[in-house]
DNA sequence: ACTCCTTGTTGAACATCCTTGACAGTATGA
DNA sequence: TCATACTGTCAAGGATGTTCAACAAGGAGT
């Protein structure tokens, strides 16, 4: 029914890692017998299983699911067919979600006031750069912050320290595009308020 | 440590589509009780559960944990900084100019009435996406037309013929990335009309 | 052969998820 | 007001996921 065998894609992404299943069990805060029966498809893990075990590799859910979109390809999104996340606070738009056999990812991005991507400054590989559509947001990267308004632009490399805050009290509103696609790496910085 | 809001991102998408519990519930094959103890993060399903429900909805597992890491954008461009290229009729505006090491270029394009980047289709190497902030635009690919307001957007191989003309009776303005950066080398974009 | 450590698997007990079926709230209409 | 239809929630129990603890197989070193 899956479509998608989670068990072996579980091994493999293990087995590169070079972990035992005991090993990976213990990182994870499962039992071995979690993995076993996972990696056999005798079992469904729940989500926070999964989570867990994923954390622990580490490797985000999505990248894990990767593979499991229909292959068709869209040209063409309606504004509702984009995919929202956020939290209320930040809110992003992802033209065609991840991809991941695309370039880039291209994204509708509102910041209302007092939206912040957090105190903890993003850092990834890859470059990113966008257009300030409308409103105003406080850039910070590098250590060097500045205000931003419609029409403004930035690009820099995703490797320095950065940040985005809305500090006006109206809404902002960017497009903005990264490349690689791939957001995830090493380091486990996700935020959320 | 979930760190990712299982709940509210389904109620999230099952609103956006307009659909009541008991109705995502019967077109997932799963009761109602499921859907909402979800939604109240009540409980964590199992994969083959969440499956289930994202089929219906239908969004791929990739795309509902989206987000789940993020990071983001970056440098600095005054709108006066941004150089403006085009005949008059189009107008873009380059984040960062012409600079050949970087990986993509993004452009902040201008369409007003009448403006048609030409009947030759483009076709080049790399990928292009955008996002329609305002107006309207008619956008061919491959032979596929169609109109895309605000909010809207695209992504296409840029191999596929395409061409963008403004058939509305006001200006249309677009937030573009180019991978890699076509503008870079003095690709055969410009001119024309 | 053994001992010791590791590997992955499995049965029974336990914990969690999922369904059944009922409940209260709201809205519409007779 | 009652009836109907819809909404989301919840308790109980059956279904499924997870753990505990034991097991067999393989290697390394007595």
């Amino acid at each position: 029914m899956s479509g998608f065998d989670v068990g072996a894609r579980l091994k493999q992404l293990r087995l590169k890692r070079g972990l035992s299943q005991r090993e990976l069990a213990k990182r994870a805060g499962v039992t071995n017998s979690t993995i076993s029966l996972v990696e056999q498809n005798s079992v469904s893990p729940s989500v926070s299983s999964l989570k867990k075990i994923l954390d622990a590799l580490p490797v985000s859910i999505s990248e894990f699911f990767a593979g499991e979109e229909i292959a068709q390809e869209h040209i063409f999104y309606r504004a509702s067919d984009l995919t929202e996340i956020g939290d209320g606070k930040l809110s992003w738009r992802l033209v065609g979600a991840r991809r991941p056999n695309r370039s880039m990812s291209i994204i509708h991005e509102h910041y209302p006031p007092g939206a912040d991507t957090g105190e903890d400054m993003l850092e990834h590989e890859g470059e990113e750069g966008g257009v300030i559509v409308s409103g105003t947001i406080e850039l910070s990267v590098n250590g060097d912050s500045q205000l931003l308004t419609a029409g403004d632009a930035y690009y820099f490399d995703s490797r320095l320290p950065h940040r985005f805050r809305n500090v006006s009290d109206g809404d902002c509103v960017i497009v903005s595009a990264n490349n690689p696609p791939s957001f995830a790496d090493g380091g486990n910085h996700q935020h959320h308020g």
